[in-house]
DNA sequence: TTGAATTAAACAAACGTTTAATTAACTTTT
DNA sequence: AAAAGTTAATTAAACGTTTGTTTAATTCAA
């Protein structure tokens, strides 16, 4: 019971966090939204600081599998591996746009400077992964000689510019301006489909491997 | 003098607020930052909210010019028309990477609809332009049948994820921690090159091309 | 002397947090 | 199995700050 109120809590957290921010979303808008008392947050998480602290390590655990999976893959080429953390990227952002906004959020707000810390960490370990993946093929020859760090920027920075704002990323798909773009299907789609040839063009070698879709 | 004043405010509001959030800045903050009484915040700008609006509208001025030279230009072509669009994206983010910040912390936040809305309709003419430069240059044959939209999203992304965070960017330049990377010109150097790089190999059709460095 | 610029002080409202009292849910004792 | 005891969950109310904004008085410049 206090489990499933505690986690409810945090879900309207995540929910109010994204579309208002951490300072503009007051204890009492959320224990009204979470249709419970103002004391219980303070009960349950001690301050809303802490709350947010919460909620980042809770989300955050499922966010290192996949990358971590692959890695570890030899039966994988390295453009396989680099597709297969792309899908990952786009099915974690897409699946959570509430959650990925609070990080966003946080990246962008330096004067909370231990939440800042907490969530560069987290991207800290899967940049490095995917830069020796990247390194490795070029190493291979079977990549181009690229910059591998800006490469993953531009992977990630695409997912993150089209989840930037819902009502952007509707003007980019050609939606109407009320959809809820990311439960659209076809926004993966093309963005799966634009990223990995992007990046297949920029990487590979022969362009003639290109073809064999 | 009293222009300078507002202008001083101004200047120093943007610093606060890229680095604290909107929400997170308090007037008296800006006051005691900008060393002046809190009431004449008010007494320039009526409000905090208007003083946002204000800095917003004297700011966002710079960011139409390039663009709209580029556009029409006929001795351009289609590539290099990209590239120079390219070239001005970086120059204006790198060169107010506060600004900048605060931009994308209201495209993130959504509770502020009239503010959100403004800074949207910012980039709508932009993405349509550079669409339609992409989609010209495809009706050409000159460029591969790309997703215009999400390239674009690619591009400016790429710049978006560098500017997130200035730990971050640290990180990616393999600079010490406490550094300003976006003081630093090697990082639009990278910048540059990765992508109109990336950008060119993906857009062009005769890789053969790509070799007249 | 008139109007704008500037100030310190005060305003009500909202903020995160705490308190003290009450209810609910288990444990232990009989 | 009922009663007593114990801990946890929940509540309304209040706490002291801080918030954005306004007032009324004062200084300054033309």
């Amino acid at each position: 019971m206090s489990v499933d109120k505690k986690e409810h809590i945090m879900n309207v957290a995540v929910a109010l966090f994204a579309e208002k921010g951490f300072e503009g979303t007051s204890i009492r808008d959320l224990a009204h939204e979470a249709d419970v008392n103002i004391a219980m947050i303070n009960y349950y998480f001690g301050s809303k600081e802490n709350l947010f602290v919460t909620l980042l390590e809770a989300k955050a655990r499922f966010m290192r599998e996949k990358i971590d999976a692959v890695q570890n893959d030899p039966s994988l080429s390295e453009l396989e591996k680099i597709n297969q953390i792309i899908d990952g990227y786009i099915n974690r952002f897409l699946s959570q746009p509430a959650f990925h906004r609070v990080l966003q959020q946080e990246l962008l707000v330096t004067n909370r400077e231990m939440l800042h810390q907490n969530v560069i960490s987290l991207f800290i370990k899967n940049t490095q992964d995917v830069v020796a993946i990247i390194e490795k093929g070029v190493r291979k020859k079977v990549f181009k000689k690229v910059d591998p760090q800006l490469l993953f920027a531009s992977i990630i920075g695409t997912i993150n510019q089209v989840m930037l704002s819902r009502n952007m990323c509707n003007i980019l798909m050609n939606n109407d301006a009320q959809a809820d773009p990311y439960q659209n299907p076809e926004l993966k789609t093309r963005l799966t489909k634009h990223i990995k040839q992007m990046v297949q063009d920029h990487l590979l070698i022969q362009p003639a491997l290109q073809k064999k879709k």
